[in-house]
DNA sequence: GTGAAGATGTAATGTTATTACATTAAGGGC
DNA sequence: GCCCTTAATGTAATAACATTACATCTTCAC
């Protein structure tokens, strides 16, 4: 049994879309990364288990991902890390550590109907999908304390 | 008079840092475009006035200018603008459009120390950089509707 | 005027991402 | 089953974004 991808197969059923065998490999990649991955690592990875594999095979996988819910892409790391509750929809928020790079995400945190909407009274709505923070992380803040 | 220049070269002065004529250049090339601007295309405007303009011409300039809090980078669009209140220090929020890729800043936005605490709370330092927020601008909601 | 630090020039390269087109696999109607 | 359409993947080339390393020039304190 491998829960997660096992959720990705159904969460994407659901959508009448398919996890293929790349999308699998691809996945449980990143799912064994325990934190954001880079493009080209990925590939790097991949290409050991898939010889023939080159940037678009990656990049499209990463983008069906993506597009699914599946995976998040951390703009600010130009990374990639698997998004842990892909089970229903949700207003995310990444908190990007920028000393160790790891990646916290919190889901539909109480503040976020708030945000919205005061950022609507100003006239802007603001997307559906993640919304990413840049701080130190507990661990970071101590060993720079 | 040139009002943004000027207030730019006394707010690095402050610092103990100068505007010298290749920053003043990039800064007026920024200003000029009233919206985010990609370092490439900085730099082939900037060669047509500094022929032996390069990579790291543009790079870095705009990383002295980023470091001083005169431009912004946003990480979404990969590209640079003009932070419109660097008088003082904020906490400017970033928000862009996911249509026609404009940014507007806010400063200082009331529900700013609210977030802060939320996530301090919950062990993470949020940084003192711009929050960049994506989503759709008033005018591309319309045009959308 | 000389030495240190800051700023810029220059060449090369590294990293991230896309385009364009060919090929293969999967599913529906008959 | 066969044909057709659409989705998925393979493959080659290139575009777009960014950095390294080192040379040269400028500034300014002394």
């Amino acid at each position: 049994m491998d829960a997660p991808l096992d959720t990705a197969e159904s969460w994407l059923a659901a959508r009448g879309e398919k996890l293929t065998e790349l999308r699998r490999e691809v996945l449980s990649l990143l799912l064994a990364s325990h934190g954001p991955v880079k493009a080209y690592d990925l590939l790097a990875a991949l290409q050991k288990q898939r010889p023939g594999a080159s940037p678009p095979t990656v990049y499209r996988t990463l983008d069906f991902l993506v597009a699914a819910g599946i995976v998040h892409r951390i703009d600010s790391l130009q990374a990639f890390v698997v998004c842990p509750s892909f089970h229903d929809a949700h207003h995310g928020v990444l908190l990007v550590c920028e000393r160790c790079h790891g990646v916290e995400e919190i889901d539909n945190p109480p503040w976020m109907e708030t945000l919205r909407s005061a950022l609507a009274t100003g006239g802007f709505a603001m997307s559906r999908h993640e919304l990413e923070i840049k701080g130190l992380c507990r661990n970071c803040q101590e060993i720079a304390a």
